[in-house]
DNA sequence: GCCAACGTTGGC
DNA sequence: GCCAACGTTGGC
């Protein structure tokens, strides 16, 4: 069985990991997401080789750096079992893990960042419901329909 | 560095 | 199960 291609938006700390980290090393485990939404999205919804627009948060010019794709299915994201890491999570057991991600694998640095100041003069294009533009979210991955995502291209 | 908005935690 | 307190996100 297999389902219609899938967009989503994935936002990263460039100082921490920037689409040229990404490029440098081909392909990378999406670690370190702790929130249940986004979890789910990686968990349920990804499949290998869905769209992903890379988006840098958090740094001078907040915007889509460039193009992923999904690389795997979803598995346990090894930092939480790891009491070294930033991510450990006590609760969370190799028997029950709590925390999933995928692998994303690099595709295009954009020649310029789309920036969020530009994409949000196409907040009425992308509709209400875009989770990039819409007041107050804070989700770090979300997902990006087919139309969403020809627009934001189109911005490049 | 500020702070609004949000999610999570934990006492009750 | 409520909700205040706290921590985090992320634009500015």
């Amino acid at each position: 069985m297999s389902t219609r291609k899938r967009y989503w938006l994935m936002k990263s700390e460039p100082d921490a990991f920037s689409i040229d980290d990404l490029q440098k090393v081909g392909v990378e485990p999406w670690n370190g997401v702790r929130n249940y939404q986004a979890r789910n999205f990686m968990r349920d919804g990804m499949q290998v080789g869905d769209g992903v627009l890379f988006y840098h948060s958090n740094c001078a010019v907040p915007g889509i750096a460039g193009l992923a794709r999904v690389a795997s299915k979803a598995y346990p994201d090894e930092t939480q079992f790891d009491r070294k890491s930033d991510y450990f999570d006590p609760k969370a057991s190799r028997e029950e893990p709590r925390w999933m991600l995928v692998d994303v694998a690099f595709e295009r640095k954009f020649d310029r960042v789309v920036a969020l100041e530009e994409i949000r003069r196409h907040t009425d294009a992308l509709g209400e419901g875009f989770a990039l533009t819409s007041k107050g979210t804070r989700l770090s991955v979300m997902p990006v329909t087919a139309a969403q995502w020809k627009l934001l291209l189109s911005l490049e």
